[in-house]
DNA sequence: TGTACATCTAGCTAAATGACGAAATAAAAG
DNA sequence: CTTTTATTTCGTCATTTAGCTAGATGTACA
């Protein structure tokens, strides 16, 4: 029960359930694409990702010193039908989606300098170039 | 996103989770039976069953001053063949289900006066008749 | 080597959650 | 109507968890 229990509390919280629809759609996103998303600070949006790790629901890779993220291969793949039929069309996942277009448009290392010294980043809502951080 | 937040809040406890399993296998438990089953106060047992039915995991018929438990036709049909899947074999399950084959040889009634006085079960664990209990 | 920097860990606070006992409620039974 | 009794609600306490800031870690690049 241990398996299944550390499952259900990966996902029995918001943002882990954005981040994960977020992935569900993206294949593969860094940590600062996540923590812009979400709005959290660094550390909160790290925390998350290691619950869902620990889980098995999520998997890392390093490059550089970017961390990309992407559901796991383990993830059960009735838990992942489930959640694309109830995640799909809910405001929130809507809203994120369209976020993640114009973040995904940033340049990362803007979006990161831009997290850091909290100014914009101009291209973002104009370009859409999926795919900017995805190696 | 309110919705399957809410179902996944709902089975991230392992109580509940027991219950639900218990559920998959008995169709329909009453309020004391349950309370036997995890060993726990019997307001405790009522909180986590208005959790579940909140979360529309379980609906409730009462019976005179018994109330039966089973799980809602709106369960999400992949979510219950994951669980299917994944608490089947536990051993805190296995348990459950050995320790509900004693309790449902129990008359109900002894049962609940068993719970206020804290005595024993005398047929519980040698009379086989599953679903005393169950109307 | 040293600096810059993306991410993670540690330590803290506030809010959420699970547990209990006691009192309230609702349904028999006397 | 009063008592008994199965379940729920309420009030309280302990534990867990989400969030933050600050500092540690590890990687790239000068």
């Amino acid at each position: 029960m241990e398996q299944p229990l550390s499952i259900a509390k990966g996902l029995a919280e918001g943002n882990r359930l954005r981040v994960i629809a977020a992935l569900m759609e993206h294949k593969e996103l860094c940590a600062c694409q996540l923590i812009e998303m979400l709005g959290l600070a660094g550390a909160t949006v790290s925390r998350h990702m290691s619950i869902l790790q620990a889980a098995r629901l999520v998997q890392s890779r390093k490059k550089g010193r970017w961390v990309f993220y992407r559901l796991s291969g383990e993830f059960p793949e009735l838990l992942r039908a489930w959640l694309r039929d109830s995640l799909f069309d809910s405001p929130e996942v809507q809203a994120d989606r369209d976020n993640l277009k114009a973040i995904l448009a940033c340049d990362p290392d803007d979006l990161c300098r831009r997290q850091r010294v909290g100014t914009e980043c101009a291209a973002s809502y104009f370009i859409i170039s999926q795919g900017a951080c995805n190696e």
